[in-house]
Parts: structure tokens; sequence; C-alpha cells
DNA sequence: TAACTGACTCGGC
DNA sequence: AGCCGAGCCAGTT
């Protein structure tokens, strides 16, 4: 596990995130992703963007793809891609799930798109102020 | 070892 | 307004 792009989230750190000895761009995208409040949602693109690596989008995926056997659990149903669709639910346990956990928090799923979006939306790099 | 693959985005046409 | 290509980079083949 490389530490390149890790290393550029000394700022995700230095905002008092759950201090560790080792930091990978993974880790560092789960401590933000267990940020994301209860009711909100917010995108891949911010979450890399948080990171110093706005055009890394894919790499916040890819990082929810392993996320399910992450410990303590990440909520990777409050992370969806920009225009608030689902595009994830196929890596649940059944393509529901990720709609199901959503609703169960109070938000409203049409068309695996997240409604209101932009009220639901939680920008990390303005919530959490760098 | 090189090539391919994405739970993405953005810009250009 | 919608489609296409490029950039991103860790992990898999």
């Amino acid at each position: 596990m490389s530490r390149k792009v890790g290393d550029i989230s000394k700022r995700v750190r230095e905002n008092s995130i759950a201090p560790k000895k080792e930091y990978t761009f993974f880790e560092d995208v789960y401590e933000v992703v267990r940020l994301i409040p209860k009711g909100r949602v917010s995108s891949y693109g911010a979450i890399a963007s948080y990171l110093g690596t706005k055009l890394s989008a894919r790499m916040v995926g890819w990082a929810m793809n392993a996320a399910h056997q992450v410990h303590p659990k990440v909520p990777a149903q409050r992370v969806v891609n920009r225009n608030g669709m689902l595009t994830g639910k196929n890596h649940f346990s059944t393509p529901t799930t990720m709609e199901e956990l959503l609703k169960k928090e109070g938000i409203e799923i049409k068309n695996d798109t997240v409604i209101n979006f932009k009220t639901k939306y939680w920008d990390p790099s303005k919530e959490l102020a760098i």
C-alpha cells in the first residue's frame, strides 16, 4: 500500500481526524466517509478533492470497493456520484442494500437517484473547512 | 512486467 | 444537450 497519495492527506490529519500511525489513501477516504453525517450524502469527486487528488475520484470508488471489509464500518452508501446516482449499488450484498440503507437514514431515492440531492449534499472541503 | 480495469469527472465537440 | 476521450492510480491478471 503506497503512501504517495496518503501523504497529501496531511491536512486531514491536522484537521483532527482520528490519528493513526500509517496513512494510506484508502484509510483517508474511510475517515472522511465516516464523517459524513447521517441523512447526508457526498460524492467521490468531493472526497477526492478534499484529500488533494480531485482528479482521482475513481480511486475513491476503489476504496469503497474494499470498504465493506474495513472496521469500523464505513457508510459507503452515503457516497454517490456527482449527480446523486447510486452507481455503487451493485457492490453491496444485494443491489437494493444501498438504497435501503439510505432510506433508513431518511434519504429518499427514486430511479437510483437521491431526491433533493442538492440539499442533502455534504461537501467535506466546505463542511470540514481546511 | 505490461496491460487492463474501474462505485468518477471534466472539457470539448 | 448528449456523446466521446483523457486523466487519475492501486490492484488484478
